[in-house]
DNA sequence: GCCAACGTTGGC
DNA sequence: GCCAACGTTGGC
């Protein structure tokens, strides 16, 4: 069954627009250094399933492109990369710590930004917009994942 | 296994 | 730059 999530990016790393630029609009989702976040990467995401591209940490947050998994996870190369500010010493080629998965750009949207999500009642519940909340991927319900389709028409 | 200290995230 | 919230670390 097809899930959906909602990952976020810092645009001034990597944006929508670095993405459609790239080789098959394709990126190696680097640099998660959070157990959970990694977790839902390695164990849960499976190829085709849904993503909002989120841009964080930037004037104006918000989504601003769908997108969906195209790889099964495999490790994170950065991680044993010493001149990578990802790089983990105790991670090992045998004994990878972070594993990611390839995330493909379907199409940059409009910015639905973070004051607009949280206008709608239908999503009270979605996990980025719940107080305190920090993880940088995070699953989105098939209502949610439908709602945002709904206002970025 | 507890928990204080510390580091990071990310909106504002 | 501030700071609330949360995750991680490490001493005990």
């Amino acid at each position: 069954m097809k899930q959906y999530w909602l990952m976020k990016s810092e645009p001034s790393d990597v944006s929508v627009d670095d993405v459609l630029a790239m080789r098959n609009q394709t990126v190696a989702w680097y640099g998660v250094r959070n157990y959970q976040a990694r977790n839902y990467m390695r164990d849960q995401m499976k190829v085709g399933d849904g993503v909002l591209f989120y841009h964080s940490s930037c004037a104006e947050p918000g989504v601003i492109g769908l997108a969906e998994v195209v790889s099964t996870p495999y490790p994170d190369h950065t991680q044993f990369d010493k001149k990578s500010k990802y790089y983990d010493a105790k991670a090992t080629e045998e004994n990878p710590r972070w594993m990611l998965v390839d995330v493909k750009v379907l199409k940059k949207t409009r910015l639905l930004s973070l004051p607009e999500l949280r206008e709608q009642p239908e999503l009270e519940e979605m996990v980025i917009l719940k107080r305190g909340n920090r993880l940088s991927i995070t699953p989105v319900t098939a209502a949610e994942w439908k709602c945002v389709g709904k206002l970025l028409k």
